[in-house]
DNA sequence: ATATAATAGTTTTGTACCAAACTATTATAT
DNA sequence: ATATAATAGTTTGGTACAAAACTATTATAT
């Protein structure tokens, strides 16, 4: 796809799509099935971090909290989190990774992994820096 | 925002639906309010091209044929454009922009300048150029 | 000529989000 | 002490998309 001024949002909207069709076939792959790629994107946030709350997640994901509720009440009716209230401090939500969660990091460390070195195959270093520089920087103009 | 290797998905992901946002409270500005940004998208294609088959417009705009098929029809019913069946060949469905599409033309023009123009502020030409040449390099590989 | 394949577009179903308005709880300000 | 602010999370309603299975029509292959 050539990319241009004109298109550079379509561009980046396709190559997103692209991505998230890849995650789900290879975490189908792999047989998990009962979750999704933007899932997997926050347990694997999770793993990372131990026990979390909802506000710490959104941060994290830059994603809207009610993506994030919505997401954590996924993950807990398929046993992969359990959501505990704090007890100082009742508006907070910890949540917590189960056994569940633990076996599957791997696959998706490695799914993560594969689906990096595809998307940037043939890049060198360099430019995938020279990358990562410019599109810092647009985002620092939104 | 920090973009890396282990986050330019959602960073894309980002970017895209802030320039969304950005997109509709511009239009809604200029009192476009019945359609929606990617409607938008699609009117300033067929401007471009005059009348267009359905098809045509899925090729590009690098979206699916059902996805284009929910935006003609949504254009349709807010005046937009026109529907008409090939006589000859009547598989295909061909698309007419109206009055009404010619006469928003300029406003969407110009909040696709402005948008463009916010995006990529502080970036020379140089820049661009290399951020298009990247992001096509890595739309290759999926 | 007729069964099969290809093509254009539609319908159905589902994911990935967000914004605004809401509830519940805790902090603060006078 | 109590009204008001702020904060954490949830609910509701909506947009932007895609994939798969479908219908209708035309092309092709024997």
């Amino acid at each position: 796809m050539k990319v241009h001024r004109g298109n550079f949002l379509y561009a980046l909207n396709w190559i997103r799509q692209r991505l998230f069709a890849y995650l789900e076939s290879e975490m189908s792959k792999e047989n998990i099935g009962d979750i999704t790629p933007s899932y997997g994107e926050v347990l694997y946030m999770l793993q990372r971090k131990g026990t979390v709350n909802l506000s710490d997640i959104t941060k994290m994901s830059h994603k809207d909290k009610s993506t994030i509720t919505g997401v954590i009440n996924q993950l807990e009716k398929n046993g992969y989190i359990i959501k505990k209230r704090d007890n100082q401090d009742r508006r907070f939500v910890y949540i917590e990774p189960t056994e569940k969660s633990k076996k599957v990091q791997p696959a998706l460390r490695n799914i993560s992994e594969k689906m990096n070195s595809r998307l940037f195959k043939g890049l060198s270093e360099e430019e995938k820096e020279t990358l990562f520089k410019l599109v810092s920087k647009i985002s620092e103009n939104l």
